[in-house]
DNA sequence: GGGCGGGCGGGAG
DNA sequence: ACTCCCGCCCGCC
């Protein structure tokens, strides 16, 4: 195509397409909203959020969260009346959210750990070395925990979600606390989890189905006392003849 | 059971 | 381009 048919369908397209404000380009909008725990600031652009805060932590208000918008993401905010549509169910519902997203400023190692994280159930949790096996690289585990650190859209991308190999909850953009209390509002059994990993025991199977899953999996929280079998590590319960639940995948497919 | 080194991506020189 | 350093980690000793 031309340069000159190409420039005449940008302009015609300036003159004839939808009203599209310069203002919505240049700007971000932001808006204080309730979250699961405590209020949250969230910025949102054309193509989606792209910035969260937690409006309780410190030092946070209105003027602190443009400024490190900005540092961020290069970008001024403005307030908006109206949350985005499909925030506010993706941020309180327990379904899969469908809320558009803007990682656009990423690179595609990050981009790739939060959309696995984003494939975290609520109610939930999957150690740092599950999201490297399911981006394929298993062994950038703490590149995991890097790129979950300088997740722009917590809450909304449930880094919470991802935890420590050894029961821990590990850290958190908005502290420990908060990832606790996000846990369990959402319902995670995270007071088990703790016990388990006490004990040692970080999957449990079923010796009905010899299928084994992380604790907080759905399948696992529906096996019965009697059936219930715990296992230290994944090795062991292959090893008893066991094969990895395809729901949480605490292994690779054979 | 904690300490230590391996491992990896990203950003600052 | 290369090196160095840091970080929501992991698993062995």
């Amino acid at each position: 195509m031309s340069t000159e048919k190409a420039l005449i369908e940008a302009l015609s397209a300036l003159v004839t397409g939808p009203p599209r404000p310069v203002i919505d380009v240049v700007f971000s909008s932001w808006i204080r909203v309730d979250g699961p725990v405590g209020e949250l600031y969230v910025a949102f652009g054309e193509k989606g959020v792209n910035f969260i805060r937690a409006a309780d932590a410190v030092e946070h208000d209105a003027i602190t969260f443009e400024e490190t918008f900005r540092v961020a993401l290069g970008k001024p905010l403005r307030h908006a009346e109206h949350p985005p549509a499909g925030l506010m169910p993706a941020l309180h519902g327990r379904s899969a959210s469908t809320v558009p997203v803007d990682l656009g400023h990423l690179t595609d190692f990050e981009r790739d750990v939060l959309t696995a994280t984003r494939r975290i159930p609520s109610g939930q949790v999957r150690p740092y070395g599950w999201v490297a096996r399911e981006i394929g690289r298993p062994k950038a585990v703490r590149a995991v925990g890097t790129a979950l650190g300088n997740n722009p859209v917590p809450v909304l991308i449930p880094c919470h979600r991802v935890v420590r190999s050894d029961g821990q909850l590990g850290e958190y953009v908005f502290g420990r606390a908060m990832k606790e209390d996000l846990l369990r509002a959402e319902k995670t059994n995270v007071d088990e989890v703790a016990d388990l990993a006490k004990r040692k025991v970080f999957y449990l199977g079923s010796d009905t189905t010899h299928i084994v899953c992380y604790p907080s999996c759905a399948h696992a929280r529906r096996i019965t006392g009697p059936h219930r079998k715990g296992f230290r590590t994944i090795d062991a319960a292959l090893t008893a003849g066991y094969r990895p639940c395809k729901h949480c995948r605490p292994a690779e497919v054979a």
